[in-house]
DNA sequence: GTCTATACCCGGATAGAC
DNA sequence: GTCTATCCGGGTATAGAC
């Protein structure tokens, strides 16, 4: 991105913005503080400064960061596979990612929830034609017989919902579930629940095939 | 709740806490700002501490009535009835709400992903019972072989995330569809292709009875 | 490029008149 | 009970030494 990041400089880069991520993420914008942020990063707080010139420049940093992240993750994830492994498959990565790295999902989700103010151009030029994209695909394999008629885009609202439910609302489910943390078992068995009903409500398999009660 | 709340005094209380809501769920604890809640309310900034002594006690309150409101909703929505129907109207309920108040779910949804911190009690000594008690009923349907075998927990999340996720994503969802506000057809929409997904997902009904493209 | 010390401002909270 | 004027802490941002 940067025409030379060759320098030492872009060490204490990365590590800035990953101290942002974490405390965006679980503050807020308004709620972070620079000071905590440098402390994370273990630099002094003018040296945060020096980097990036205010605190939304940092924060939008940090938002790209995230996004350019999750770009790689489903930029190209499936041409015009077959419906039934392409949409397991989704899901199983959406639902690892969620938990492997719920601060993303959570910095994510409260830009968006207060009106996303600070990804707007993001929504629009990239977000929509990956959704037209995908959607596209699913009609494809709608149109071919593939798979019975379902609103491509609702569906895929759906599979994003559910997935970063398990990021961002991390705290209410551990506490109804009255769980510590999540484990590898967890994710599994959330991959299994999810993949299953999710391809059962298209029609692509039949219901219960394996699932399993957790709690 | 108040011993004598007949006084005029309840009057400014409800339009305050209102307000509170408002400010709260697009901004956050931290961005929101006394002069703007004071402002929506038409008083002096010095009247609303004259009724919450500090800025949290108010956003507690706010947090509160909005859980008492969801509660009303959802305490007793279905004793023992039959899965489908249930099920169903749980659903279109929750979409309904979702797309109606969609401040109420953002206020609450800032505030799990930020870990909970003034709503701990509230998810262990009212939502976890009540997840636990809508839980047992699920299972009383699968024993009794009404449905096939499905987590009941897992079940009731997905619910959650799907219909949440058009008030909590509301900027995304728009910005997406490339519309500008939700309208009582995509309710519908939304409602039907909700209910059929996970109907059919858990073995209750066929795929795919009467859904509709619809962007 | 790094860090300490500080300026400045914003905003929550209150004192005190009405 | 209502409102104006003000105080004061906390936090961003920067000046300037090293």
């Amino acid at each position: 991105m940067a025409k030379n990041a060759t320098k030492p400089r872009t060490k204490n880069y990365g590590k800035i913005i990953k101290a942002a991520q974490e405390e965006f993420a679980s503050k807020g914008l308004n709620g972070a503080r620079m000071q905590a942020i440098a402390d994370r990063a273990g630099l002094p707080k003018a040296n945060v400064h020096y980097y990036f010139k205010d605190k939304v420049t940092l924060y939008t940093a940090a938002l790209n960061s995230v996004m350019e992240t999750w770009n790689v993750f489903f930029g190209s994830s499936a041409e015009a596979q077959e419906p039934k492994k392409t949409l397991d498959q989704f899901i199983r990565n959406k639902v690892r990612l969620a938990f492997e790295d719920p601060l993303a999902s959570k910095l994510f989700a409260t830009e968006i929830i207060q009106g996303a103010p600070h990804l707007s151009e993001h929504l629009e030029k990239v977000m929509r034609p990956w959704v037209k994209e995908k959607a596209q695909i699913i009609q494809s394999w709608i149109d071919s017989g593939k798979m019975p008629q379902t609103d491509p885009v609702l569906l895929i609202f759906m599979i994003w919902a559910t997935t970063q439910h398990y990021a961002d609302f991390q705290a209410q489910v551990l506490r109804i579930m009255g769980r510590e943390d999540y484990d590898e078992e967890m994710v599994r068995q959330v991959s299994d629940f999810t993949s299953e009903i999710i391809l059962a409500g298209c029609g692509l398999i039949q219901p219960n095939l394996n699932s399993r009660k957790i709690s």
